[in-house]
DNA sequence: AAGACGAAAGTGGTTGA
DNA sequence: TCAACAACTTTCGTCTT
């Protein structure tokens, strides 16, 4: 297997690894570099406990959802000071504190958001790839210094929207705003800022990735769901979503599949779980049967109902 | 009676001077 | 910093099933 250690595409350094999915993803052109990879447990078996010491390479994995990055070093606790004389157990204390005393704000600050970010994600149910992106990118706001003057709670949900956005699991800001008790446009504000001063490129969302979430919700059929990612195919090339919310754009195109496929839902229904209001997916609706001539298909249906 | 439709006025955000 | 503007929402009345 080839290892790779520079995005071939834009040479970035900060590569992504997705050990569900067996992938390599270049953070920053999004690129996947490897898939499909093996295996990586580990290639020995251990018989005893002294055997896996020796065997084992590594530590535990590296990871931004711990403040430290999980490398920290930690000065024990009480129960380890059994047996030190007298000398060694006032060292002991003094390195304690002074433990205390590096970990400034920055750290702390950085432990109180992972925890917040923590609650929100789960409460979300996004997956961990986009948890750990996130956490990156708080990191990085903190190291910048782009909290201050700004709430934590509304970074970290700024952080992770941006972060569900770049791994093409979109949440609406509404579900964001719900999940944190911060404002939509607040959130909104320092997400804009946030990626702007960190120069994280995102890519406007794409409405097909809304489709399953909504479907599913809806309880429509996977035909259905196909069939609205193809509307939704058709209205990208006739130029009839630059410039739309996303959300209504993909609403109107499960609306519409759906009543095609005799799954019908009110647009009340939709629009529900899809966070907009009824008008818009109807002005999203009128707009896809003006352009992408589907009222034939609209008439078939009703015809066949009559008979 | 419920859902679909459309008009009109209001809202928050972006843009360009 | 302000005004114009587009997208979207709210509200409400009418039509259809």
């Amino acid at each position: 297997m080839s290892y790779v250690k520079k995005c071939p595409e834009c040479g970035s350094i900060n590569l992504f690894f997705n050990k569900d999915k067996g992938e390599i993803i270049c953070k920053d052109c999004g690129l996947v570099i490897e898939d499909k990879m093996v295996d990586f447990t580990q290639e020995w078996r251990e018989f005893d406990s002294e055997d896996g010491e020796k065997r084992r390479r590594t530590g535990a994995p590296m990871t931004y959802t711990q403040f430290d990055q999980g490398m920290g070093t930690d000065i024990g606790r009480k129960s380890e000071l059994y047996g030190l004389g007298g000398k060694d157990r006032n060292k002991f204390f003094r390195l304690r504190k002074w433990q205390y005393r590096i970990s400034t704000a920055i750290e702390r600050n950085l432990k109180l958001a992972l925890a917040e970010m923590k609650r929100v994600a789960s409460y979300l149910k996004l997956p961990k790839s986009v948890e750990e992106e996130s956490a990156r990118i708080y990191t990085l706001a903190v190291q910048k210094g782009l909290v201050r003057g700004r709430s934590m709670e509304s970074v970290v949900a700024g952080a992770l929207y941006a972060a569900c956005r770049r791994h093409e699991v979109p949440r609406t800001l509404d579900e964001l705003s719900e999940a944190s008790g911060i404002e939509k446009k607040e959130i909104g504000r320092t997400y804009r800022f946030v990626t702007r001063e960190l120069g994280i490129t995102i890519l406007p969302s794409n409405p097909a990735d809304y489709i399953a979430r909504f479907a599913s919700s809806l309880k429509l059929s996977a035909d259905t769901q196909t069939k609205a990612i193809e509307i939704l195919d058709k209205a990208q090339r006739a130029e009839l979503t630059s410039g739309r919310g996303p959300t209504g754009i993909a609403a109107a195109s499960l609306y519409v599949s759906a009543l095609i496929h005799g799954e019908k839902r009110t647009q009340r229904e939709v629009a529900d779980v899809a966070g907009v209001t009824e008008v818009t997916i109807r002005n999203r609706y009128k707009e896809l049967l003006d352009k992408l001539n589907l009222e034939k298909d609209i008439k078939k249906i009703k015809k066949r109902k009559k008979k």
